[in-house]
RNA sequence: GGGCGGUUAGCUCAGUUGGUAGAGCGCCUGCCUUACAAGCAGGAUGUCACAAGUUCGAGUCUUGUACCGCCCACCA
């Protein structure tokens, strides 16, 4: 067969070749998982995304991560799934749809619960659509035939499951509790919805009037309007100013209403004049002490926030509207007794983004404490899960000890409805808080149950309200596996290996999964939790939409490629979760950083096209590996280069030091095997050269690139298996997305041999130095001497001179023990004189100036060795070999400041 | 009010168990040396935020301070 020799093309094109091997990859199923295949489980599943438009720079640093670890652990011959899949967001679609509907001059109630569904689906679908085809372009090696969606029939099932099963063992409850109302969504949030902002307000100093003996109570409040509602004005119980008092009445203006001065411990006496007003039904401090003293409860909201009918002359106007005008009008009758500036927190709705008010109201909860105990259980008694970094354990475990119930009722349509059941023939036709109900899984079930307790001639009406999203997200590791069937996929990878996920989602997400999953299966979800930290802008702000400062990651993925993005992003995450910073100039859509990153990958590209030039048509396989014998200095060399890194890779990724990783590799490939590897063999792969050697070069160099193509591929997957399948020429389908990874042989391993190399490597960059500083033309080749009075040494450099001419472009060199003594061009690299006899070219004044200047910093680290090596305490208390380490430095050192004093001497 | 990060070269960041500071980008000089100018060779650059302590020795450990950032929190 004639040998066809394989060749890329001399640009690398980052965006076909990636979109042909994601096409390749999905068509051939190569990431489908088979719970029959051999290896130990390892799995993953997605954090899905939301499905409200688009994949932003988080979503490609996750999934970049994830995808490194998957296909590293797939390549190293784990059973490998990683399951993909998109979230309803609840709450955000919600928002979306009625934003365009608003656009449109309608309402979510004009249109219809039928309607907005079909609406929300669309939108589903698209958004959906959008977000799986960006996964796609990112590369990520998941297995599509098992994507999942939270409202998907399945996922679905499974919400009713865990809801049923929990209002059976009595953890799902119904009641009124105080809420935190979105007067925006006009729904409840969960207490994790609400952001506390620090703003500039007021507090408000009010006079109510004693009914008895004149005199009045001055209480402070920063929500004025809530006057209206006042039931109470409570003091401390031991606050001698107003113990007389207990027990008396206080008229509340405007309203005019009696209200009785009540005892508390939870009063500040120190805090203003030690008197608080008491609105049971729109404050939760006030609300435990309503119930603590049977104090009326007056709702005077509305559910969008304006005020009721029990709010007499201000019924209608909006709750800050209304703020002012009781304000003024306290103010008109004389009970106003001043405002102050204060600064003080206050709840906003994370969503839709105003204050968040407290409210009265009946809602479903999650009865929190037995599932949070038995996640906190697995956490202290199991180490499980297994934070990485390990900080964020803290973090987790304080949050589930301070947990309190669980809103999990949402007053929307975009969601999974709660699947309970009124009936309503029992309170008029209408859903009340004390209309029956049974939890049902359907339709039917749920007639049938109501029947048998209230006959056949009833009246049902579903639960209009849907769940909280977080309720069927807690779900995602097992019911995307089948929960509550067992199943195949169950039983073989779940519990999942790692979770992959940002801080901001520990409690929203994290902790919901591990005590689902503590009830439901008895397991926590996953073995370990990566927690990652921000993409930030290019001025170290958060990225978000209100902001308007995020990066298109596609813009950056058309311009530089998805693996010079993910690179970027992996290489930066050192520093193991913190936030990571991505460069960027939003004039030009440029980023240097992930520019850096694509010029890797073309070295890398180039580099390939050099070997692949040089192996006459014959693929790693069919050159087989050097017969150990045969192999010269510098093949040793790199094969013990290429070993060691490998080990090191394998030890990193095993740790998530992915980001330490990437920077190994970077330097190995690019500094090693290119910048020194290649440039040794080049002369040695000359047609001339000796065919044996020229042979023991190609053989190396397919062996080190297809490893260096292996190590980077979780790194940079479509580059590396564009060049593997030239590289191999293959035709049979294979892919290097399921190649075995490097495993380092430690017998290749030569340290001594790698340091041999360092000298080498240092005598030719100071011989290299010498002709710049000379001005030598860098075609010019010069005579060189090497001294040294070490045999060892100039063992090593005699072993080495031919990669010395080579590179440092030398015609005539001599190493000797000896130097001639005459006007020379010189240099030092350890104990090794370096000199350049270039007697006519020689600016004396110069060369004067340099030695002067080397010997000056020699002399510097002299003293400062020597006072150590003098200091008793020093050689005394430090370790031997630290000790000798230093001694061996100063000797050096000393040795080269001799060399600088003779060539002064010279001049 | 509690807790957690961070502060190292002009910029972005590394720095393993304490042994005397590094990489990329940028900058300066010289090179189109037939893999790569998205490149090659060479070069310059630091009171490691501040203070005290432990130690023979601190970027690294302890304590405190300052500044930046984040999380949690029911004083009206």
């Amino acid at each position: 067969m004639t040998a066809s020799i394989p060749t890329l093309p001399s640009q690398y094109d980052s965006s076909t070749t990636e979109a042909k091997w994601q096409a390749h990859w999905e068509e051939n199923g190569v990431f489908i998982a088979d719970p029959d295949h051999e290896g130990e489980p390892y799995c993953v599943v997605i954090p899905p995304p939301n499905v409200t438009g688009s994949l932003h720079m988080g979503h490609a640093f996750e999934n970049a991560l994830i995808d490194l670890l998957v296909r590293y652990h797939r390549m190293r011959g784990r059973n490998t799934l990683w399951l993909p899949g998109t979230d309803h967001a609840s709450i955000a679609v919600q928002t979306i749809l009625e934003r365009q509907l608003r656009a449109e001059n309608k309402t979510r109630d004009e249109i219809g619960r039928d309607a907005f569904l079909e609406r929300a689906w669309a939108w589903k679908e698209e958004s959906g659509g959008t977000i799986v085809g960006q996964l796609r372009r990112l590369g990520v090696s998941v297995d599509w035939s098992r994507e999942r969606f939270t409202m998907d029939e399945g996922l679905s099932q499974a919400v009713l499951t865990a809801f049923g099963q929990l209002y059976d063992e009595g953890l799902i409850y119904r009641g009124q509790y105080m809420v935190n109302w979105c007067p925006a969504s006009q729904s409840a949030v969960s207490d994790l919805e609400v952001e506390n902002k620090e703003v500039d307000g007021h507090l408000w100093h009010f006079r109510y009037p004693l009914t008895e003996g004149g005199g009045y109570m001055e209480v402070a409040t920063t929500r004025p309007e809530t006057m209206l509602g006042d039931t109470a004005v409570a003091v401390n119980p031991t606050d001698e100013r107003y113990t007389h008092l207990i027990g008396k009445t206080v008229m509340l203006p405007i309203m005019n209403r009696e209200i009785p001065i009540i005892a508390d411990e939870y009063v500040d006496a120190s805090f203003g004049t030690g008197c608080v007003k008491i609105t049971p039904a729109h404050d939760p401090n006030d609300f435990e002490m309503g119930k603590r003293h049977n104090l009326p409860f007056i709702n005077i909201m509305n559910k969008d926030g304006s005020l009721n009918e029990n709010a007499g002359e201000f019924q209608g106007q909006d709750r800050f509207e209304a703020r002012k005008n009781v304000v003024k009008r306290m103010e008109a009758d004389g009970f106003l007794v001043k405002i102050e500036d204060y600064k003080h927190a206050v709840p906003y709705s994370d969503r839709g983004k105003v204050p968040v008010e407290p409210l009265i109201s009946t809602q479903w909860f999650v009865k929190i404490r037995p599932m949070a105990d038995r996640a906190l259980d697995f956490l202290d008694n199991h180490h499980d899960p297994v934070f990485v970094p390990e900080r964020w354990t803290k973090v987790y475990r304080d949050w589930l000890v301070n947990l309190k119930d669980w809103c999990i009722s949402r007053q929307l349509w975009w969601g999974h409805q709660i699947p309970a059941w009124y009936v309503v023939s029992e309170t008029n036709g209408e859903i009340t808080d004390d209309t029956p109900f049974v939890v049902a899984a359907n339709d039917a079930e749920a007639r049938e149950k109501a029947e048998a307790k209230f006959g056949a001639d009833i009246q049902l009406e579903q639960d209009p309200d849907v769940l909280d999203t977080w309720f069927s997200s807690g779900l995602w590791p097992f019911s995307t596996m089948g929960w509550p069937d067992s199943t195949k996929d169950l039983e073989t990878y779940y519990p999942t290996t790692t979770l992959v996920t940002g801080f901001d989602i520990i409690f929203f997400w994290v902790a919901r999964m591990t005590m689902m999953a503590g009830h439901f299966t008895g397991k926590m979800p996953f073995q370990s939790v990566y927690i990652h930290g921000l993409v930030r802008d290019e001025n170290n702000k958060k990225m978000s939409k209100s902001a308007n400062n995020g990066i298109d990651p596609l813009v950056l993925i058309n311009k530089y490629g998805t693996d010079a993005l993910r690179y970027t992003l992996v290489r930066e995450v050192t520093g193991a979760g913190q936030d990571i910073r991505l460069e960027y100039d939003r004039n030009t859509d440029e980023s240097t950083s992930v520019e850096a990153s694509r010029n890797f990958t073309n070295k890398l590209w180039n580099a390939s096209r050099f070997v692949m030039m040089n192996l006459d048509g014959q693929t790693p396989e069919q050159l087989g590996l050097p017969e150990a014998e045969k192999l010269e200095l510098c093949d040793r060399w790199i094969l013990s280069r290429f070993h060691q890194v490998s080990r090191q890779v394998g030890q990193q990724l095993d740790h998530f030091a992915m980001g330490e990783a990437a920077k190994e590799l970077y330097e190995f490939t690019w500094g090693d095997f290119c910048d020194w590897y290649i440039e040794l063999v080049k002369s040695r792969l000359n047609q001339e050269a000796d065919p044996e050697s020229r042979r023991v070069v190609q053989q190396t160099l397919a062996y080190v690139l297809d490893g260096i193509l292996r190590l980077l591929h979780p790194f940079m997957p479509h580059i590396t298996e564009e060049v593997w399948q030239t590289l191999n020429q293959v035709t049979d389908g294979r892919v290097l997305a399921l190649q075995q990874y490097p495993i380092a042989d430690e017998a290749w391993i030569d340290a001594d041999l790698e340091h041999q190399f360092e000298l080498l490597f240092g005598v030719i960059r100071t011989i290299r130095k010498l002709r710049a500083e000379a001005g030598v033309k860098p075609s010019v080749a010069i005579a060189t001497i090497l001294q040294s009075e070490q045999a060892s040494e100039r063992s090593i450099l005699t072993k080495g001179q031919a990669y010395i001419q080579d590179l440092a472009k030398v015609k005539d060199l001599t190493i000797s023990e000896t130097a001639p003594q005459q006007k020379m061009f010189a240099g030092v690299c350890g104990t090794v004189q370096v000199l350049v006899p270039l007697e006519g070219v020689v600016d004396v004044d110069a060369l004067r100036g340099k030695l002067e200047k080397d010997l000056g910093k020699i002399e510097g680290e002299i003293k400062s060795l020597s006072g150590r090596l003098k200091n008793p305490g020093f050689v005394n208390k430090a370790p031997e070999d630290v000790v000798q380490g230093a001694r061996d430095a100063l000797a050096e050192a000393e040795k080269q400041a001799q060399i600088l004093q003779n060539r002064l001497a010279q001049l």
